[in-house]
DNA sequence: CTGAAAGCGCTTACAG
DNA sequence: CTGAAAGCGCTTACAG
């Protein structure tokens, strides 16, 4: 009769206080056994544990959050727009982030902007609906990091951001570029050609200073003769240089240049990946739909975001995680060069 | 002096309480102001109103949703996989409910399933971290219709469902496939055929519905001999059909009958538009991509998610909406058939 | 190790 | 039309 009494009664609405009275303990001890915070009997603690697992009690998330100044959510801000190719980026970095998030307590809220409305972003940041905020490739990303300091909200950023202070997480070109290169440089005894863009681009230098790293790493001497900048501007003549040097890899700093690349080797007879492998620094569908598939390197977009929901998790918890972060970029392989160590 | 203190206070942390203290009226007026529910002197609340928009006050969003028992987010699910060409998809959901949602005041809370993994939307049913839930494409939403079910979770879903007791938003194919029809029977006096797929199929059967129906809205007989189910299995049979009874238009049930008829056609010297008119009653990007575009009729994910959101917001305020309902179709026009008319 | 109590910032009967 | 007060379901000093 009793026990009927109690399971009538908790079938109404299961709270803390009424796990407190059945167990004859309280409130407190209830919520420090969930929460681990706090010193409990681990007598105690596994009772009220297994009691609450028993009844499949879960903790009303709202009085959560008002009670501990936490709502455990996390806002992803994307553009409302539909670029070409934009959306598997866009949904890869809400799985992403959502998963990270997910396994740390955490769920996620999106905020989509309009070009010259931030007011959503305002809403989630304003209302306190969200303790951090994930911001994706936009339009704007300088208005809304104002706003997000002027409201003090904790946030990163996915992708490269010029700021020395904005907590960010990028792919690791260098070490890709650096990667690519050294498994080209050793099926290349006569050296690795780079076609690059414009040496006034940070992200240009930077994967030229990948490429000099596979030198370095290899022990081998970097021919600063087979290193072209401003390369599709010139690049018949730049090929002419790469294909006297007798040197057997291509890499292009971009899918641009290296379609270019592509096309002009089809022209001159010379075959890929047979006389010559080439490989791009930069992935697009392009290379992948192109007639001979061509190996690049890749960025995982959803371990990128996955690291930027875990790092944004970081600050909340009040750690101090470095500012700027990195995630491993990948190889393609594909036919334009294939590994033949792996 | 007074005033400075005031500015010093309220920096601090606006809350109902201050703003009810430094206006001089009570909290309970201060809510009713703001929710516009229960009745406020005009002036009273045009009073508040002025001073929380010049303060910048925003009502903390977690205290309202314990006190209200209302969390203000709906979740929205959708599969981790990557399917081909689903990511569009998936971002165009997110976007239309998101955007349905914010101008209900709403937030969005995404909830990232994995096959044979339904714990993420278990948090956030059982947690009670969202009001309701929209079910966009994924593999086991049956299990997800009887957890909703069980817990009381109010839920639409995006996409036709059997079930009767099912809210369900999804395109009007049956209207879109007249409007289409319509369109080209209009410029096609000797009839427009149909090639189908299987009769079986409640789709097929919507579709030839649609059909039948543009011939009744125009006073035009339906000849039953243009219509051909399995056209698949026997196309070129069924197209010596058309071709001989003088049929100017053909419109195909989808893209993949709609891909064999072009190429049949261009086999047979038959040049599109020109001799023949041809389209789909399925979009996808081969049509779009095919040699000659082809027009089709297709569905808006943005407007169908938005309607979506619309509905169960509805729903959880207590409207008694239909339980299926259909967002409109439209006809994407390309060189395959063009609306002279339009 | 454990508990009584205050407090988070709202909403909403209930009583003027 | 307006307000005092209880309550939403937690967390967390503070005091044993």
């Amino acid at each position: 009769m009793e026990s009927m009494n109690n399971r009538l009664r908790n079938s109404d609405k299961l709270t803390m206080d009424v796990i407190a009275h059945n167990l004859q303990v309280s409130k407190t001890t209830v919520s420090r056994a969930i929460s681990g915070k706090g010193r409990v009997g681990a007598e105690t603690r596994d009772r009220v544990l297994k009691y609450i697992e028993s009844m499949g009690y879960k903790p009303n998330s709202m009085a959560r959050a008002l009670a501990g100044a936490k709502t455990y959510n996390i806002g992803v801000v994307l553009p409302d727009t539909d670029e070409r190719g934009g959306a598997p980026f866009f949904k890869d970095c809400l799985v992403g982030v959502t998963e990270a998030a997910a396994r740390r307590d955490y769920d996620t809220v999106l905020a989509v902007i309009s070009y010259g409305n931030l007011s959503r972003l305002e809403r989630l940041v304003n209302g306190r609906r969200v303790d951090g905020i994930v911001l994706t490739r936009c339009d704007e990303k300088g208005k809304m990091v104002s706003l997000l300091r002027s409201q003090e909200m904790p946030f990163v950023v996915i992708g490269r951001d010029s700021s020395k202070s904005v907590y960010q997480i990028d792919s690791d070109q260098k070490d890709g570029c650096a990667e690519l290169t050294a498994k080209m440089l050793r099926e290349s005894p006569n050296g690795v050609a780079l076609l690059a863009g414009s040496k006034e681009m940070d992200i240009e230098r930077l994967r030229y200073e990948g490429y000099e790293q596979a030198f370095s790493q290899a022990g081998r001497k970097l021919d600063k003769s087979l290193v072209f900048w401003n390369s599709e501007e010139k690049l018949e003549a730049d090929l002419d240089a790469v294909l006297a040097s007798g040197a057997r890899g291509i890499v292009c700093s971009d899918d641009l240049i290296c379609l270019k690349v592509m096309e002009s080797l089809k022209q001159r007879g010379v075959s890929v990946p047979e006389q010559m492998a080439v490989a791009s620094f930069f992935d697009s569908e392009d290379l992948e739909m192109n007639e001979i598939p061509i190996t690049a390197l890749h960025v995982d977009t959803k371990v990128l975001s996955q690291k930027a929901g875990d790092l944004l998790i970081d600050i909340l918890d009040g750690k101090n995680p470095e500012v700027r972060n990195y995630a491993k970029c990948s190889v393609l392989y594909r036919s334009s060069f294939r590994d033949s160590a792996g």
